[in-house]
DNA sequence: GTGGTCTAGACCACC
DNA sequence: GTGGTCTAGACCACA
């Protein structure tokens, strides 16, 4: 499995979970209609307690990427199920600002900002396509 | 006093603070050597704890962007004094990589995400020149 | 625990955990690894306050001594992730020339000196060795 | 006057004014017999309040550095009335103990811990010579 | 007046 | 169970 966790960080488990998955989603690792670990298998393979696993999941189901069927576990939407809304936009437009505010008081320029930026976005983009 | 806080959200108090603080510097509200408010007069402002204030003053002063002088409070720090360094652009870098991995599965165009990258920075940077 | 706090000293309790944690690792009574008593553990065995305790650890785990998990409590870092970097040794000196400032004035010769240096040096590593 | 205060240090300023004067008297800048500035005439050259230049010339008189004479002011004392005695090698071997620690810890090896060690009192004893 | 430290006790998130 | 946050109130050092 791909999903590595750092117990070092002070990012919940759970939370690097749902990244490592929408991460494998940007990245066309997981395609839609893909089943996910079983929250057992997922917890055993990662030495996590399962109800840290299971949350995970759930909060990707709430979110849109994820259904949770009885018989086939975790299964990964369509796209257009969890496609950009204005509600999400608005988020991610204010969480951005927290970190262009930092940035533009350490001195970084706008031409710096955006490359930073783009850096973040190609990287997985290259890798989508492979 | 220019700082708000959200009682209900779930980002604790003092990360706001500086968040608030941070922003302030960016827009040059609070320019270098100026003060801010002693802890017990800002918590009483915003109706929390002295010690809540004093801990986002403690961490902010700990990443360089303000001083705290035995008898004049807080001060705001030389814009040199925090530079962006590599370890900072490491740490932004792969804080942004998470909010462009659910921008990419939720179909945000590069466009679009720049857009919204730009967006963040240009609105601080604008307010910043007035 | 080999941890004690003499509460007359006009060094802050949380200080003198610090060191002692420090000292422990330099003398490898805490190997890598190893967990370190939880907060309100430690705190009943020195009664002192949990906050108390809590601060040492923060403040180590800021320094890279530690790493705080959210199930484990405190556990001791690798060695080299807080190997000496430049940063380090320039403060090291500065607080240096404090004490050979004084050594200097009262008489105490090069030798003398260097002695005094190598002993503390030298009785840490010796323990070590054991 | 060569003494310089740094606000922003976390270092009490009459311990910045003690270990300055330490500092000279190390030197040679400030020879035995020599008087120092009023508290009055220095407070003002460093913008400081009196009382904390008061307590600075205090503590040195205790540690027996200076004598305060109702006329002349403080003058810098024998060599003789502060020299290394057992209860001061004591304290300077406790102080340097936790410096060696964090060294150790941090992979400082035996020579380089003697290289800084010798380099922060060469430093002083040089400028001395001239 | 300022911030720094310590204590005490509460609640919450995480696991 | 763990640590993290917040509140509350005390005392002290510094200036």
């Amino acid at each position: 499995m791909f999903i590595e966790i750092d117990m070092k960080s002070d990012v919940p488990i759970y939370e690097q979970l749902k990244q490592s998955v929408i991460l494998g989603i940007a990245q066309k690792q997981l395609a839609p209609g893909e089943e996910l670990p079983s929250v057992r298998q997922l917890a055993a393979d990662l030495s996590v307690n399962m109800h840290t696993v299971a949350k995970a999941y759930t909060h990707l189901k709430d979110k849109g990427f994820l259904s949770i069927h009885r018989n086939r576990g975790a299964v990964v939407n369509d796209y257009r199920d969890f496609a950009a809304d204005k509600e999400y936009l608005a988020a991610l437009t204010h969480a951005l600002r927290a970190f262009a505010a930092e940035a533009l008081c350490r001195g970084v320029k706008a031409g710096e900002w955006l490359g930073v930026c783009n850096d973040a976005y190609e990287e997985l983009s290259k890798k989508r396509r492979m």
